[in-house]
DNA sequence: AAGTAACCGAGACGGTACGTCTCGTCTTGCG
DNA sequence: CGCAAGACGAGACGTACCGTCTCGGTTACTT
């Protein structure tokens, strides 16, 4: 997005004030009532300033949550893979229970319809944190505590899609507890 | 949703023109771009017709999908849970390179924001495959051919979490293979 | 304009109050501080309402001039020429002096850019009137108490034009005395 | 206006450069369309370096005419005052029919809501204009050519008032002859 | 010749209003 | 008298300019 790409608007000052008004009013009213004309009184900004540097509204949402989660769901490497792996879920877990996660949903829900957001998403939410994780299992695999005949990119999705399948398609809550079954499971199959 | 329970509209004949104009022009112009003006424009119809029944687009679009889709993702017992699975998972993967896939993001999308419309897809949609799928599960454990010490209703959530991660989520196309390779790796598990 | 050629809004009601708002709001601060929103929401009606029945304030702001004005300028005949002109042109200078000249000159103003509000301006204002004066000056040229061989249109356009001259490009103030003055002296000639 | 007041700004070139940008975009795209920020663009100018010599774009366009029309309307004196206004009118007509015509107009409709544009077309355009034609018509007066019963000032309204009437009130062209006709008229007087 | 001050292009900024769009409700009038 | 047709109040959209305000890179005047 935009602000990523030339990171060096005139003014931060302006831009965190506005990713600040965002944040808020996401908070307060939920995304869906998030309005740029609304991010634009309350952050005291003229409405073309916003658009100056986001296209719309879910890429300024975008850039709530990578300015807010930061590094809070980088991958640890203890050198056990499922004590690593149970961290990171954990943290997940803890942060889509998070009222950043009405953010999230929002953002991937405009995903749908608007490809530039979807692209933005990949390159700079999901993506990063997949090839993390990918990185991770590299070197289980290397270590022979993975298996290594399936690609670490696929694993990936088999380890958070069901956890993005509660968050987005069920009204079921995903605890941490669930998110450990779920590794779990994965982890040594369904089969008998 | 209220057609679903009031399953005799005044004139089924206008229902049915609803559905297809909504369907129609989805396929024509997308999702996003779909009104209730426009269909009740197409339709011949007046607005009011339409919100007399759905209370939103999304709720629209779902029955669309549900008329379309009707049972072409049920689920087939032929004693082996690794070929019915096979075969199952072969069909949604079919569904979600169908143009139905658009309408299908396009409902979820709304179902963030909107309550009603996520009970309503948890209802009429997803629901009811799962718990299919789940029975299904139930006799493959019963049978030994699935370990016993996972809720089916849990593995449901991997065996289709990874799909969807697939269809929302990435710009990554779900190839049939993809979903067959997802369903080989969930049922060995990924440890060695 | 729309609103003379379609004389049916829907409620006669929303046009009136429209009509009403623009006015006032015209009076309390200007012309050209008059906006479409400012009116909407002075009269509590959505700006599409406004749009729908009035292409351009200016067309709105000439409606409410001819809802006003009405028959104020209509023209007498009492057999005397002079004194009729006299009564005629002693009425406009009035109308000028009046408050509803600033949404005039607003008009007139709009329409040097808006072609079809010069359009508007002459067929629904300017015209009527001239042809008005020009039919009781043929009264007079057939009489005798004219010239005859001067097209009373042209006639028209040497009385007033000098009244229009004062309102629109000088600070000058057209009063009715001098208003009186220019009649005398295009009746009378300036030559010796 | 303030460049007149101050006639040697900084730079003489970018005062001709912005003059000339305004002229081009003014008869390219219509007064309307002309923008100070299209001006500075084209004459590759700070928006402020317009803003420091002129308040609006009204001023600067009206400097653009004072430029360009120069002492093309200038008073001739042959002796004969009907051949001399019959000289001078037709130069104005003729005017009136140039491109220029356009940005007079536009001139003009803001000088209706702006005061100090108004005083300025006053005092730097019609002012001095109108009183080289009362001083021609004062000669004129002395030589018993014409009335002295009417304040030459006056005259000159009579005399104008319809050309301008024509110019910006009604879609009629104003030809030369027609200006002329004007003029015998004005002269003659229309009673009988 | 280097140092330094002013200027000025470029354009971001806070605002205001634009004219359009779609929503969900309300009203009219035809069949 | 039920429904299509569509007017209505509401309010966000994304754009265009406004007039003001920095920001740096010349430019041209000292010393």
């Amino acid at each position: 997005m935009p602000p990523s790409s030339t990171p060096k608007p005139r003014t931060a000052r302006s831009r965190k004030e506005i990713l600040d008004a965002a944040f808020e009013l996401a908070m307060a009213h939920g995304y869906a009532k998030l309005t740029m004309e609304g991010v634009a009184a309350r952050a005291r900004v003229g409405k073309q300033t916003i658009y100056r540097w986001w296209p719309s509204k879910a890429a300024l949402a975008l850039d709530v949550l990578n300015d807010r989660i930061g590094a809070a769901t980088d991958f640890p490497d203890t050198g056990d893979i499922t004590a690593d792996l149970t961290t990171q879920i954990t943290a997940v877990a803890t942060l889509f229970n998070s009222p950043m996660a009405g953010i999230f949903r929002g953002v991937i829900a405009d995903a749908q319809s608007d490809l530039r957001v979807a692209e933005a998403v990949a390159a700079t939410f999901l993506g990063p944190r997949a090839e993390a994780c990918a990185r991770r299992l590299d070197i289980a695999v290397a270590q022979g505590q993975i298996r290594a005949d399936i690609p670490t990119a696929d694993m990936v999705e088999l380890l958070y899609g069901p956890l993005y399948y509660r968050v987005l398609l069920r009204d079921l809550p995903l605890t941490g507890e669930h998110a450990l079954d779920v590794l779990r499971s994965v982890l040594g199959g369904l089969a008998t």
